[in-house]
DNA sequence: AACTATTTATAAGA
DNA sequence: TTCTTATAAATAGTT
């Protein structure tokens, strides 16, 4: 009987030539990598970052429990894994608050961002602070009404910071993309709107998925045209 | 005939319940996983950064081309993907330069700085600069030279950089660490000392495997009595 | 750290 | 892209 397939077949490590190929076997190989990296969080209760950039310069990341771990750490205490622990509020939290104040002070024109702040617990349940929730709960409408927000927030960061070598006005915002590939939970992200890094950084936010949505979501002809600022690929 | 061996078995994906088993696991698998990403950035030209924490608290990373990609893409610019790009010398260069004049400084009790900073090209031809060198040409006597100078950095990015929420105290670096295990390369880090990320993440230097050194180094007895603050496990 | 039987990843091809 | 298949590679449990 003849073989339909001759299998998989050793290949050298050196940069592949063809184009193609190199593109599959990067997609493919990201996605194992991601796999790879979910199976140790989960098995060995680690905590992993990941950001690939491809040679074509698009950015793809993974982090768990979320990417916001680069920054809890800014405490200096790596061993303190308890992201709980209110006394290494971190930066992002911080900017996070921020955020929360701005938003919620458009939303219920009440605009006092101290008090805000000061309720941040209770408002976190409240349910009109939708960004809190869960990625898959997001809509277009309220994803646009989040661009907005991070936009606010950067602006609001650049005009309060003092000029420093340390300080750089771009912040970057990663969205959480929930998806599944080929079956596998492969990104876990839990929150909303966390930075990859306090650090700038510095891509698009509206060069990824957006919350809640998926590869086959933007597919999708009605979101293209909708948001046309979306590139040909999302994660 | 008797099987030695049952083979690899399948795994549930929940949490390792017997602690030995996991860390072997974890450590396994962490070996898999820089090898994955290390065979990624061979075969598709990509560049990738992976910081795991286990979860007891130590700190293991990947980078390629080297984890200063992070902080040199600052610029904003992601797809630029030219490292040597001139015009775009990153934060931590500029550490780097200061680092290295302090350090000539010391050592040759010249002490301009801004003369160093402004023939750091020459000086980076040097012999003297030692610390330029491959990681696998230091010895421990530089080992602890090069300690001092990272110390001294700190101290005085502490003493210039104004407050800032932007601003914290804490540079972390991170000492490449050129380890072969299982016959594999998996550290791709070209730097000596290159920060992991220009904002703070602070975990002890100390904490790592020295460059030049890999582990059937440190398990030498020699080398535990003259480092007694390098911890059990070194990558 | 080594050893193998297995599971898992993946190169090609469709 | 996504699916299939045969093979390469990773690794769980053992020693």
């Amino acid at each position: 009987m003849v073989r339909k397939n001759l299998g998989r077949r050793k290949v050298e490590m050196v940069k592949m030539k063809n184009r193609a190929n190199l593109q599959v076997t990067f997609s493919k190989r990201r996605s194992g990598l991601f796999k790879k990296a979910s199976e140790l969080c989960t098995l060995c209760d680690a905590q992993i970052v990941i950001i690939v950039f491809s040679p074509s310069g698009k950015v793809y990341s993974f982090g768990h429990p979320d990417v916001n771990i680069l920054v809890d750490y800014s405490s200096g205490r790596v061993s303190n894994t308890n992201l709980d622990d209110i006394n290494r509020k971190p930066f992002i939290q911080l900017l996070n608050d921020r955020l929360t104040g701005a938003k919620a002070g458009k939303e219920n024109a009440q605009g006092n961002k101290a008090m805000l702040l000061e309720n941040e617990r209770e408002s976190s349940n409240n349910p009109g602070n939708w960004w809190r929730n869960s990625p898959a709960e997001l809509n277009l409408s309220q994803l646009a009404r989040m661009k907005d927000a991070l936009e606010g927030l950067i602006k609001e960061v650049d005009e309060t910071a003092p000029p420093s070598p340390f300080h750089q006005t771009t912040l970057t915002f990663y969205i959480a993309t929930p998806t599944t590939v080929n079956g596998v939970n492969v990104f876990t992200n839990q929150g909303l709107f966390e930075p990859i890094l306090a650090f700038p950084f510095g891509f698009n936010i509206m060069n990824r998925t957006p919350a809640g949505y998926n590869h086959s979501h933007i597919q999708n002809q009605e979101f293209k045209q909708a948001h046309p600022h979306h590139g040909p690929r999302y994660y």
